[in-house]
DNA sequence: TCATTACGTTAACATAAGATAAGAAATTGG
DNA sequence: CCAATTTCTTATCTTATGTTAACGTAATGA
């Protein structure tokens, strides 16, 4: 069936603009499925990220390392690109690592046919520049977010995402360093609040 | 001197791409210059940005409010250029507010006309995207700092940054807002460092 | 299956930050 | 130049979070 899972990715991309047979033709032969097991590593610390992926089935977190202990910052979800974009971008060595969180299908293809398709593509250079303004919104908001917001508003916040469901599988020491507090306290925010 | 205001903006673009005199003429028509006084704002919260601006001369903030009380949570400064963004790439109306923190001389554009040039040209297509992930970047980089970094070592941080003697001349609650603390405790963590 | 590890909660204590207020110092505007 | 305002610091009190540890439960893997 990989005709129907490459027609999820062509989806995707054409939530950004109107992609023509013969765009989509220029990606096709790059694109592989890659499957990954629960704590596989899809992009590493100090390495390179040289793949984009489109998750097809799974969820996925990437974390920093500080003095040993990781600190998940995102969470990605079927359906969502993922890659170490600062890494791609810049082609320096990555500053966080990707885990799958549970078994994983996805879609990869390479960073560098990406970089020639914007060359050689006025339409893929527009998908590049509509990824880079979907991210930089959404990074923005998360900013706002934590410069103006509580923990526990941060927290009802998540929970009123239209996610829900995948935010209760996800465990709580991931979503309470996303939130930017501990453990501990999210456990606290979680009592306080089944309290009212 | 206006011919060299307008080398300064080309110059700034020139650092995300190579600019050819027929790329550079497709803009500079729709230039002009604007002078702002401390406190003017070049973008309103509830307004849909239209201008981009690009800063020849002094300091810019911009700003959520909540409850009424105003959270800094962006500086510009000479050489950069300053706009909405959200507001900008999606028309919706801002939900921040864009001041003048000194008095300012901007070079200004519409976006609609950016957004033209998107449209007609791969060239600017590509300095769009450029932008966008030159901005994702820092914003990616500065939610760590939230998520991972105490106050006192954001502040450090911040001024262990090129930009110290900019750092000084801004009001410490409009920096203390940047670091997501009160001004209060922002007082408190120089009164600890300097006893050190 | 069973031992081991990972996970979430709770408690106790220490600490840093928030809230509020007062006052000094600097800046601003008329 | 002076009054008014803004800015920054300091003090007090309160509170939420961090830290550490203990415990029970769930998940995992050999």
């Amino acid at each position: 069936m990989q005709e129907q899972s490459f027609l999820q990715l062509r989806n995707a991309i054409s939530r950004f603009l109107i992609l023509e047979d013969s765009d989509w033709e220029l990606l096709v032969p790059y694109i592989e499925e890659k499957h990954l097991s629960k704590h596989d590593v899809f992009a590493r610390e100090g390495k390179i990220a040289i793949e984009i992926g489109f998750i097809l089935d799974g969820d996925m977190r990437h974390y920093y390392t500080r003095d040993g202990i990781e600190k998940t910052t995102y969470f990605y979800f079927e359906g969502h690109f993922v890659c170490s974009y600062l890494s791609c971008v810049t082609q320096t060595p990555s500053e966080l690592s990707i885990e799958a969180m549970t078994n994983c299908t996805l879609l990869v293809f390479p960073y560098s046919r990406m970089k020639q398709l914007f060359e050689v593509s006025h339409k893929w250079e527009r998908f590049g520049r509509l990824i880079a303004e979907y991210l930089a919104i959404g990074l923005e908001q998360r900013m706002v977010g934590l410069l103006m917001l509580s923990p526990e508003e941060r927290y009802i916040q998540l929970l009123e995402g239209n996610k829900q469901k995948i935010i209760e599988r996800i465990p709580q020491h991931y979503i309470s360093s996303y939130l930017g507090i501990t453990p501990v306290s999210l456990s606290r925010i979680r009592q306080r609040l089944t309290n009212k």
